[in-house]
DNA sequence: TTGTATGCGTTATCAA
DNA sequence: TTGATAACGCATACAA
């Protein structure tokens, strides 16, 4: 067995409870015993029994993440693992675990956050998505479980702690730029059309047209479910119009890729046949040929700072709901004249 | 406060110990009890506390994954992901939990895993790399701690439980398929050195031309640690030679992309001018331009077998260590001829 | 087949 | 400033 906290205790000669206010470092306790206390626990390598403590506090030190369902290999969007090193920093820093979600369907993960809710196996959640009417994202609300969403709520925005990005603003910045260089046919390839980060982007590109009084064709946005057949879908669909546009604002690096293959294979040069800009710019987008403009949305951070507000919300529940934006940067490489 | 099983107990006029042995499914409970039990769990919506259980069963009901350390940004290889997603199914259909490791150096690694299993968070590890003289690796040795590696061990290959692929025959069977095409120029582009897989497959390469009685040219083998600029990079080497190799045998789809891109770049065309067959069949692989021809090493499954094996470990400790082989397969797309 | 009593390793309350 | 002692919620050895 390993040592416990009655082993410290005798060879400190102090009660188990002493020992313990020493762990917590509690201010009642004379710095004298501190000390010796704590060499003994350095001295035989003691930890707390991680069970024992959480049964005894009532606490698990402990963040929950919530993926999206994984129908379709969104996993593979390198999108996910960015956005864990950014989780994984904050919880090192501040002594937190993560424990993440199983389940592929909606409904199994519905239920595996349920689970570890009424089994107190965390102390609040991070959700990796942000789509309508979530199922996950209600049942905390009711409970008064912390959570913090990376993206947009759909709803309760202010009742919701979140950290996004500005995405209608990014989009219609892009939109300006394609516009300033000299572009009027400017097409919206987007994801998942039930994902909020999704609808944001199209309302910006629509935005930044109507500000140039450029007339919308409804036949230049597309959206796309899957990022695996997306991209070249797209590329097809805009390519068999009479009036082809000029420009694409993607919403995903990997879309991106998806269509550059497409052009590539139908000899559309980009981008002088087509300018391309994405979002997201993950590793890919460099390593694409053209390399891709993208809108460095900064993937790490938003991981990071929902990390933060989450242990802040864990630690002091009254806090009131928060939202942080994260800056976003376009990137400007290749795909784009 | 939720639901205990003292709630449970008395409403069901049993004692306590009653309505555990029926969450355990203890076999001498008679069926009437265990029914009227149940019926109440279902009703009340009951759910054990985590912590409660396991401090009193001694077992957490929880895997460890260990990340390779992330330097560079070897995450956003969308190895990780699919790796996870195997990891998770098979986690989510036995009840088990999936707590991952935090810590981005090699010693923060070393540390959180040594924390985790002294303060019992997990019941075992799977190790999502396997390198030369591993500490993690050696710790879980020494303490006799559950663990399986993706991959093969280094050393103590019988002492230790691992899923990997036949790597050796993998590569061998690649080269093979270039000679029969006609190659005689083949190159090895591997990832980083010190990673044992890199090392299996260019025994495998090796192995090839010997058979083959195609002399071995030390130029033609280059090793680049960073999947990020590792690609570009390597491809320019290549093309400096004077005697250019026909033929590429790349490690990581990631790499191959970046060559991929270099290639375009420099007016080299592929497959015609270079032929190249890549490892992982990744999605993007898939997605490139010219589709890349990979060998599928079933990601998934590698991480579906590993948890199996860890659970089994758990549940039997005397178990024999196993080694799990998952077949491969060449994926023919557009990138050789 | 079921109940009683005790232990698991902490934290926290209340005294001293 | 510290020490007893009672939770915390479940598992299990032993009794019945």
């Amino acid at each position: 067995m390993g040592v416990t906290i009655n082993d410290i205790a005798k060879l400190a000669n102090v009660a188990p409870s002493t020992v313990s206010r020493v762990i917590a470092d509690h201010p009642s306790i004379s710095q004298k015993t501190k000390d010796r206390v704590r060499a003994l626990i350095e001295e035989l390598g003691y930890q707390p029994n991680y069970q024992a403590q959480s049964l005894g506090s009532n606490t698990t030190n402990t963040i929950g993440i919530v993926m999206p369902d994984s129908t379709d290999r969104v996993f593979q969007n390198p999108f996910f693992p960015e956005i864990m090193r950014g989780i994984s920093n904050i919880a090192h820093d501040k002594s937190y675990e993560i424990l993440i979600s199983t389940g592929t369907t909606e409904q199994e993960i519905v239920e595996s956050v349920k689970r570890m809710v009424q089994r107190k196996r965390v102390d609040g959640f991070i959700l990796l998505y942000s789509k309508m009417d979530d199922q996950v994202s209600d049942y905390l609300r009711s409970k008064k479980f912390p959570f913090v969403i990376v993206g947009k709520p759909d709803k309760n925005i202010d009742a919701i702690t979140h950290v996004d990005n500005d995405n209608v603003q990014a989009a219609k910045e892009t939109v300006d730029y394609f516009i300033k260089k000299g572009h009027r046919q400017i097409a919206f390839v987007g994801g998942d059309p039930t994902q909020v980060v999704t609808v944001d982007r199209m309302e910006g590109y629509k935005l930044a047209l109507q500000e140039a009084n450029i007339p919308l064709r409804e036949e230049l946005i597309i959206r796309e479910k899957s990022l695996r057949e997306g991209g070249r879908e797209a590329a097809r669909e805009l390519m068999k119009l009479d009036n082809k546009p000029t420009a694409l604002l993607v919403t995903d690096d990997l879309i991106a890729l998806g269509m550059l293959t497409n052009f590539a294979q139908n000899n559309v040069k980009v981008p002088d046949d087509v300018s391309i800009i994405s979002f997201n710019n993950v590793l890919i987008a460099e390593m694409a040929h053209p390399a891709l403009t993208s809108v460095d949305i900064q993937v790490f951070k938003l991981g990071y700072y929902a990390g933060d507000c989450l242990i802040e919300k864990i630690k002091n529940p009254e806090e009131p709901h928060k939202r942080v934006i994260v800056p976003f940067k376009l990137v400007e490489r290749e795909s784009c004249k």
